[in-house]
DNA sequence: CTGTTAGCGCTTTCAC
DNA sequence: GTGAAAGCGCTAACAG
């Protein structure tokens, strides 16, 4: 039985070896699998190991080889919603193997992501993926680091590096087009934050689907809040001004739901009268609504297990060519586009 | 100027050495602001180094000193939204410091769990937090490793163990002391799912409370999902065999969420004809409702430093008392049970 | 003040 | 098959 409870003693090789009768290097061959030891010496070494409950020092053998089987993440925002998936995405990605991951939350804080690179590359992590809180273009790492870097979500700013990120222009297309599928002609579209790229990227889409049909967006974007406050005030003013518009683009979830809302309280069916879609799929939102939200998954989990590939793939020397990829996202369908039966 | 990206040869003690015309432990004195050093020595060092962009091995050094400066987060849960806050305090509380976390995602897998909690103690992590997804019990990791561990949010089931949980009972309590402080009287129960710890906890606290005020629940209380959906079916039915409710303790926001737009459809007024109450205090539902939500804040951030302390203090050789501590939450009041103005 | 020496725990040649 | 020895990068006594 080991020691308990932060006295700390733990078995190591050697008492495993004179355990097992048999000296170091033995030992070593015979818990590791190496082929030159006799059955019965592996045996035995095996029961010394399990009785001591030996556990190896990866410090030591990591020393040794150079590699850690460590990956750094480091994000700038753990609150937001979008780091997580993606962080599950890649703890996916590695966790089948004998990589762990680093966590880092730098707060949106250069000189705390500083401080934490330093710390990831002290420790010697064999890569660092960069998970940023929003689509915009982020400030790069830098290229003299001694191990290679992935940004996922926020790209970086610098062309140099690999970055993956959600392809926001083609969510706005897709979303607008599923509208026009359905039939509708007269949209409007409401978004959040005009600063955020998400915002505008997504109205990017949304503008070249109408163009495509050849019809005319209904009035200018409305540019607001990420709220579902925003959803509901802009919606009013939507109905007030084109009482025919018969579908609505909204810029996230939160504001879909700000936008049901009025159009229940104005007495207009979704989606009979308007056709209302979310953005990001967040199910917490866009499922529990009435009628449910069709909405744009973002499939940020991929992402982050793209990037963890990424990651492994540049640390055993096949990087990923630099520059920013945008992955595809997928339209999910549900009550507020399509009546139910 | 370091090697890039993946090539991963980096400067080591003695080349710095070298480069300085001092031997190996100079330069690591020098470094480590040992005092036995004179200030030109230093200096020289100091510059061979930064001109080197000399990284220290953190472990080496952990290898030799025996402790890594590094704490393993056991979450079985990441999609679950109360795992991250209390990895931020924890995130937070080691952050100042030099202790980095390592995140492991058992995905609710006993057999992913003893997979990830082997990796850890092969890391020599010193120390590890568990972070459940529900405020049940689950079950210990033993109390036969090596590290002290600090179970956060689910406390285990063995009193031997150091647990931090937030108090329910006391939860219940004060949401519904304060709907009595408002006056009301007459006050159903819409709870979630009747498995979780979290709703019986929640239910009997608000019992509790209505019964040192003599007063009784009004019906028994209701048992359901965690859902919007189900808050509004069950406020239908709240609200068509108890016309005189005049409010309403809901097991969630999102329960809340679905009584709120009930209440509406029906024409009951929030906050004047029925108070309701949520639980969770999960801002981007409480604070976005029409009235906003009064909730309870179970504090899990600060619920998260808690269990970063404890594993410090037992690091330290000063563990924290076995068994389960509950630790307060706070009651944050919204127009759903105060009129605004 | 500075350098030499001995390890931390492990893997890996290289002899026997 | 097995063991002795070297060494990963660093720190901490010891001498000088």
């Amino acid at each position: 039985m080991p020691r308990t409870h932060g006295a700390g003693r733990v078995t190591t090789l050697s008492e495993v070896a004179e355990a097992a009768g048999v000296s170091l290097s033995t030992a070593s061959k015979a818990l590791n699998g190496r082929a030159q030891v006799a059955p019965a010496t592996r045996a035995r070494v095996q029961a010394a190991a399990d009785r001591l409950s030996f556990t190896p020092n990866a410090l030591a053998r990591s020393l040794l080889e150079g590699k850690t089987g460590t990956v750094g993440l480091l994000t700038s925002d753990l609150e937001g919603r979008f780091v997580l998936p993606i962080l599950m995405g890649a703890e996916d990605a590695f966790g089948a193997g004998q990589v762990n991951v680093f966590l880092c939350d730098a707060r949106g804080d250069a000189i705390r992501e500083q401080h934490h690179l330093k710390a990831l590359l002290n420790r010697r992590v064999d890569g660092i993926i960069v998970v940023g809180r929003q689509t915009d273009p982020r400030p790069s790492l830098g290229q003299d680091l001694s191990v290679p870097v992935v940004y996922a979500y926020a790209p970086s700013d610098d062309p140099d590096d690999v970055s993956f990120t959600p392809d926001n222009v083609v969510g706005g297309r897709i979303v607008t087009q599923h509208l026009l599928d359905c039939g509708r002609t007269r949209i409007a579209h409401i978004s959040g934050d005009p600063s955020y790229a998400a915002a505008t990227d997504r109205v990017e889409g949304s503008q070249a689907a109408l163009a495509d049909a050849g019809l005319a967006p209904l009035g200018a974007p409305l540019f607001g809040a990420w709220s579902e406050q925003w959803g509901r005030d802009a919606a009013a003013q939507v109905f007030a001004r084109h009482p025919d518009v018969d579908g609505i683009v909204c810029g996230s979830d939160q504001i879909a739901r700000g936008v049901l809302e009025t159009a229940r309280d104005l007495g207009r069916s979704v989606p009979e009268d308007v056709a209302v879609v979310g953005y990001d799929d967040w199910q917490v939102l866009s499922t529990n609504s009435r009628p449910e939200l069709t909405s744009v998954d973002a499939n940020l989990q991929e992402l982050g297990r793209t990037a963890a590939r990424a990651i492994f793939a540049a640390i055993d020397g096949d990087p990923a060519p630099a520059g920013v990829e945008r992955l595809p996202v997928k339209l999910v369908i549900r009550g507020s586009t399509i009546a139910r039966r």
